[in-house]
DNA sequence: CATACGGTAACTATAACGATTACAATTAAG
DNA sequence: CTTAATTGTAATCGTTATAGTTACCGTATG
């Protein structure tokens, strides 16, 4: 399947708060923008609600907003808040006991991964929502 | 779906042509080492071949080996092999026109995605299948 | 000719994702 | 108090990618 798209979606969540700071903006005009259903949008938010991101308030005339400055929101804060852990993956199959190569293997790309892993999500800690706004 | 684990199953594979250099190693070989099944070594077997890092020879006592030395032969060059573009996806929904934010998303996001993409190339660059062996 | 391979097509099972419907709880407005 | 709007969730569905599997053809070896 495709690769994953909730962090573009959530950078795009945040943005059209950040476009409408101090206000309680609803899941549905969120939804208008991106394109999407309103329940897809407030998946996404319930995630950054618990990250400390945004808060939700109930009822008539609730919505969403931002707990913290736009220029504050890295991409990395909203990937951390996905749960989004690994870019690479490594195959589940068990090691073959008889080959050397093998039990090997795992732990060299394990390494070799999360190197790669870390130095994507230091770019992503680079651009804030501020900067996605005024691009 | 989990994440694709075709770049690790390559960089095994590799690691077994590289282990037995200048033999022929079959795919069922290769298949126990992975624990997987033999036509699965053949299809990233086939994408290897057609970016020139192995050679396969058909018939009795054929088999694959590398075509370069491990050292020379990094983890940017399999997943180029394998044709892996992104790590980052952005949603395919089309930007709704009436909302100023909406419109400059994707291009925003695609730049961002774009350089740590390349930060975590760069590192893939670093490994060699010389260094995932010695590990 | 028999055997052991690679290459490839076809099919299946599984899993993840996104979209959607539905509904309880909550809050503001009238 | 009633109504309307909204969040937060659960449940379901269709689509799609991957991995695994079976099957078959072509080819090279002996």
């Amino acid at each position: 399947m495709a690769a994953n798209s909730r962090l573009a979606v959530a950078a795009h969540i945040v943005a059209v708060l950040a476009s409408k700071r101090d206000e309680f903006v609803s899941s549905a005009y969120v939804a208008a923008s991106v394109n999407t259903n309103a329940v897809v949008i407030r998946r996404i938010l319930c995630a950054l609600t618990k990250a400390g991101i945004v808060t939700g308030e109930k009822g008539k005339a609730g919505g969403s907003k931002l707990l913290r400055c736009p220029d504050e929101i890295t991409l990395a804060d909203l990937s951390k808040a996905l749960g989004e852990e690994h870019l690479f993956a490594i195959h589940k199959n068990p090691a073959n006991p008889k080959c050397r190569v093998s039990c090997h293997m795992k732990e060299a790309l394990g390494k070799a991964f999360s190197r790669a892993e870390k130095a994507a999500e230091a770019q992503l800690r680079e651009v804030t929502v501020s900067e996605l706004l005024a691009a």
